[in-house]
DNA sequence: AATCTGCGGGCTGGATCCAATAACACGGCG
DNA sequence: CGCCGTGTTATTGGATCCAGCCCGCAGATT
């Protein structure tokens, strides 16, 4: 049985329902900040918006909800969730017991194609940084993360780590333009696929975890901040 | 507290959206057996037997697919997800992995009255084993170490385990009627209440993670078995 | 005889319509 | 002058209706 062959390059026919769709452009635009935690989504204003009824709305609402971007009360509608730094901190944790679990499994799996597909990632992100192209970096970020993962063929894992650090990301996005741990974060994701090139999975590994924690540790210090302002 | 309303499709205390007690209804009876892996779930059907229109029955697909009970394709429908062994493995490494990082962080912070719950569940659980009671045998064991983790205070990783949990719940309870790992498990649960009580981090996090072993390699060799056979 | 093709039934996806509920504002009363 | 009750309205939840897609079946063609 080929039971490793993730159709990671496979066109795969766009047979995405609308709902899917929409939930799409909605998690994206939740990401970018266009809308804020709290901020309440009327569902005949997106409909109206997107040009369609309320029903794909509604089934995308679904979708978020279980992501956790968005939480709904019965006949109050939908809000986008906030995340208090507690919170924050404890995805972070989660981010680093999996994430590191993951890439440990994953060293071992590379192979040259998988380490030029993720050098190529790195390459649009640096340059994303470079442009400061702040919700593209967010994506390629997560997506070079993935890319060191996918080797390790944990489909359960990799899609509740996804999850964690979509729930994440829109933080993350926000904080890019006020602080510098991001310059270090560029040349550790360099330094990391290195690592992987050379199946130093101990180094690779404690740089990982490192990386995690950090991002996490500004991320928390952050929202904390803001906060006690609030 | 007991949470075994079984949608008494009049107004029973609706706080509770329709969708959402579809779900909870639909879910327990993929977890009992009644809906098999392959089976398709049609719309129409389900809605005239709950007695409402077909919505609210999409919605709580939505649920259920992305709880990872149910793959639905365009146009194709609903079907109950299969588990290939491969996929029990993992789930059950996760589950290693991230209730022991749950139960650690929750021993340190038990009152007396969380450990008494716990007992009182430990009590009903090893009723339901005398009785043979198998649906109770399996809501019950995961409300068992579910008890054991709420200390943890760590909602964000509790409410993935609990995901993982009910993913995988349906086999085990199938296995119960041919295992006796299950009549292990259960000295091995009380076991574990006294590790707690005794506030024995270590011993408890070992025998956590014995314990979900066993459970997780008896339900893949059975898996791997049944999947030779058919 | 086997395969391809056109057609129809059944089901899902999406739109529209109606009911129910919660926020809000106005007015009455203490 | 302020608080509470009621009516109004905006928005969600659920039902019904219509269109489009899959699949199976039957018939024709080679």
């Amino acid at each position: 049985m080929k039971s490793g062959m993730g159709l990671t390059k496979s066109h795969s026919l766009k047979r995405q329902s609308l709902p899917e769709a929409l939930a799409d452009s909605l998690r994206e635009r939740i990401l970018n900040g266009e809308f804020k935690p709290g901020e309440s989504l009327v569902q005949e204003a997106l409909a109206e918006e997107y040009e369609c009824s309320r029903m794909p709305v509604r089934e995308a609402f679904r979708q978020l909800e279980a992501a956790g971007l968005i939480v709904t009360k019965v006949h109050k509608g939908a809000v986008v969730a906030a995340m208090p730094a507690e919170q924050a901190q404890e995805l972070y944790e989660l981010r680093v017991n999996l994430e590191s679990v993951l890439l440990e499994h994953a060293i071992p799996n590379m192979t040259d194609a998988d380490l030029d597909a993720s050098e190529q990632v790195l390459r649009e992100l640096e340059k994303a940084y470079e442009e400061r192209d702040i919700n593209r970096w967010g994506s390629l970020n997560w997506e070079f993360h993935r890319s060191l993962y996918v080797p390790a063929n944990r489909t359960q894992t990799l899609a509740i780590v996804q999850g964690v650090n979509l729930q994440v990301e829109r933080y993350v996005r926000l904080q890019l333009l006020i602080s510098e741990t991001f310059e270090a974060a560029q040349k550790e994701h360099r330094a990391l696929l290195e690592y992987c090139r050379a199946r130093n999975v101990e180094a690779a590994v404690a740089l990982l975890k490192q990386h995690i924690r950090d991002a996490g540790d500004s991320l928390v210090s952050s929202l904390e901040a803001r906060s006690v302002d609030a």
